[in-house]
DNA sequence: TTGTGTTTTACGACCTCC
DNA sequence: GGAGGTCGTAAAACACAA
């Protein structure tokens, strides 16, 4: 999670902010009539932008996992006023926006250093490469790692 | 301003698993 | 068969240099 446009702190941190976040919050949740509403292409809004709190939980729910149960999508769909469809698919694109960074970092650590010993292949397959069914993926590892400054729900606990 | 490149939602096609 | 996965893509929203 980068933050780049809109730090989560932007309400939290009004020095900070280049323009207001609140103007795309109310414009897409306002205007939307019911932000989240499950509008698609066929509509009148072609696509509404996340508010900073749906944005900040769906991060952290990721952060927890990368794929999302399905009682977890529920309760998180209910919580920020948006459709599991939703949460299903920003989760999808979230996957999607990790494995296109993670990409990234590695063309550019092999153009760094290329002269490359053999990896082993746990060093090699992506995280994401797991079986998308069957619940939490190990890759939880990884972003649970050592200086996690989130705390660790108990649905995630042992 | 504005032109352009990047990011963010949303979808369809296709694949895998139960 | 249905649900959910990736992959590719469209278009709005956005950031930023010129």
């Amino acid at each position: 999670m980068c933050w780049t446009r809109t730090p989560p702190g932007a309400p939290s941190s009004p020095g900070a902010q280049r323009r207001t976040p609140y103007e795309w919050m109310r414009r897409s949740v306002a205007a939307g009539g019911g932000g989240g509403s499950g509008k698609t292409r066929t509509k009148d809004k072609y696509r509404v932008v996340y508010t900073d709190h749906q944005r900040l939980e769906l991060e952290k729910e990721f952060h927890y996992s990368r794929y999302i149960t399905i009682r977890r999508k529920s309760e998180l769909a209910a919580n920020l006023g948006l459709t599991e469809r939703q949460v299903k698919i920003w989760f999808q694109n979230r996957r999607a926006k990790e494995r296109k960074v993670n990409k990234k970092k590695q063309q550019q650590q092999q153009q760094q250093q290329p002269p490359q010993p053999p990896l082993p292949a746990h060093e090699v397959t992506p995280p994401a490469a797991g079986p998308p069914l069957g619940g939490l993926c190990p890759s939880s590892a990884g972003l649970l790692g050592a200086s996690s400054p989130m705390p660790v729900k108990e649905e995630y606990l042992p």
